[in-house]
DNA sequence: CATGAATGAGGCTTCATTCAT
DNA sequence: GATGAATGAAGCCTCATTCAT
């Protein structure tokens, strides 16, 4: 019973895309629950039919638009950090991506809060899978003796923590540029905090 | 018009409290959305029509629920750190309170995201009425030399970051006992962070 | 399981009447059902046990509002045209009469009216008792030949259907005080319309 | 942000009618307060949630109801009245449309009734929009000296009050077929009131 | 592919009535 | 008698999803 949605004109993958950032302002503005189809469809402006052509269900394009969205943030963090060596350097740079990232999708890190309450597996998948990496680098630097030797993954969530509510404050909230300074005064903080003396 | 919901004896006082206990569970539990009126009801082994004799709405007890967990929360932190007066070693036990009672409102922190999707207004504020002493807090170290200058709102933001997710990644997830030396090693690297040397 | 309900003592008698007439302007301002038991013993001044210390329900006391007032109306009608045996002078004494206790029960017909999406063998019943008496009295004026000869139906029904309206009209709606030269005028029209020329 | 509820096909509209033509038939048999969608839609025979594909609300359908049966109403009036000048004979011929568009809507006076306690305004502007056509014609008369002069606005009052109880009489209670002479005889009552001598 | 009408389970809320104090 | 808390059936309305065109 597996329908095949995926679109197979190039009309098909505009509609598709269309649904989607429709949806990522929708979900980002309304909530998951608040938010209806017809709200979806109405912002992208199809029939509210079409939405079934190109998804499963509301929690499919939920999961579709998370997992995008993750994506493209981890292409541009990788893309952007190519080359990179120091670790506090690393950090500063994938900040610096981070943010800029976030200021064109404001609503990022809404829609990722809300997966814990439309489907707790995608969540803690999202932080899990996300972590990983990033622990096996600072254990690395670690090992190296690039930085103090912490719990690694107690230092992850910290970061992730911070850059979270961060975004949440400037970004969503105040709606603020985040400028490099800013990343950097950031970054001297976490610096002190995990770097060697 | 709003009728007075507030009970008049001693056994409306109690039912009430039943009600916001079994709510915290069940919203901690399901989340907002999930949760029915029913839900709680039945949790709290009262009638349905129970419910609103002393509540607007479904949004109605989860705003008293989130304010009075506040208020607690607050109560607690001060009293637990009167007369300390060394800036790390309030955050020490600050955070130490904070986690201990964390552990005995597991849902403490997912009932306070939720509010971003429930009432934005009340999220936003329940971050800033309580950054806004935190803040003042800090700033006074600072000017002490207790710690180095830093943006003290960005601080308080990273801080309380740290506190959300390392909660909701040991508390909730892991469903571990937080231990002193645990906290201590999280207030180690906040200390390299913002003390000086 | 007939419980009897009627008060016994004279502070009993009290409420019973308090009730009563927290019924009629409840009733009359926001309709049967719109109207809360709450609403009117709040209105009343006692608790909302009470009231079903006097009455067994909503459409109880509805009934019995109903048939109180309809009795208390036909009383000073009675009263009022003692000794008349015009035929004209009766209807213009009556209409008098009418129009001031409907001044001081400005509801009187708008909770009459309600009878009929309440309990129409009640509203029915109420409007057949009125007519019976009223029809008599004309058919017995036709035969003397005081006025023209009609169906005496009709005329009745006629009759109650104006003093309905024009209470509707002006002491509902425009909250006048009716006038003795109104009630002339309004005769003038009935006069001409049965009586002989 | 109302969403539009105008039907959009063909298909839609004749949905759309059949909600109203049961919508009719069940307010007329329960009144407003005793009905339930679920009724309507019953009676409609379409699903329950198809209601609100084209309503608002209960309230909603009701008010559109009372303003097309007005609507009707006088189309039916005014088609029928076209070329009479004689004051009495448009009465006449007015009643008697009056009562036949009434037998085939038995319930429309019961609906207008119940208007005046679901939304005030809605059955006061009924009665005034109506009679304010109604007045200027008799006034009309009254100046040109067909009739005697009166109070123009008191009389629409009573000759709306005459015909709503003898339609709620004789047409709804007794289900009489209303024959002309009967008209013919409220008429001569009304001619002789009002007609010169 | 696109459209929008139709569906109905589910949930919030009201309120007449009962009951314990 | 009086009080007000407790009860739960009933009803309105929403909205994700399906279906006919």
């Amino acid at each position: 019973m597996d329908k095949n949605l995926e679109p197979k004109t190039k009309r098909g993958m505009k509609t598709k895309q269309k649904l989607l950032d429709a949806a990522e302002i929708v979900f980002g503005e309304k909530g998951f629950h608040q938010a209806g189809i017809v709200d979806i469809t109405q912002h992208a402006k199809v029939a509210m039919g079409t939405f079934y052509t190109y998804f499963e269900s509301k929690e499919a394009i939920f999961r579709d638009l998370v997992m995008s969205m993750q994506r493209n943030m981890r292409r541009e963090i990788k893309k952007g950090t190519i080359g990179i060596t120091d670790r506090i350097e690393l950090e500063r740079a994938g900040f610096k991506i981070f943010f800029r990232f976030l200021q064109e999708h404001k609503y990022l890190f809404r829609i990722f809060r809300q997966a814990e309450f439309v489907d707790v597996e995608l969540h803690r998948s999202y932080f899990e899978t996300f972590s990983k990496g990033y622990i096996s680098g600072l254990r690395e630097s670690m090992e190296k003796g690039e930085i103090k030797t912490f719990n690694p993954e107690l230092l992850v969530y910290s970061l992730m923590g911070i850059v979270d509510y961060v975004g949440m404050k400037w970004v969503l909230w105040e709606q603020q540029e985040i400028s490099d300074e800013f990343i950097d005064e950031l970054i001297s903080f976490i610096k002190d905090g995990i770097g060697k003396s």
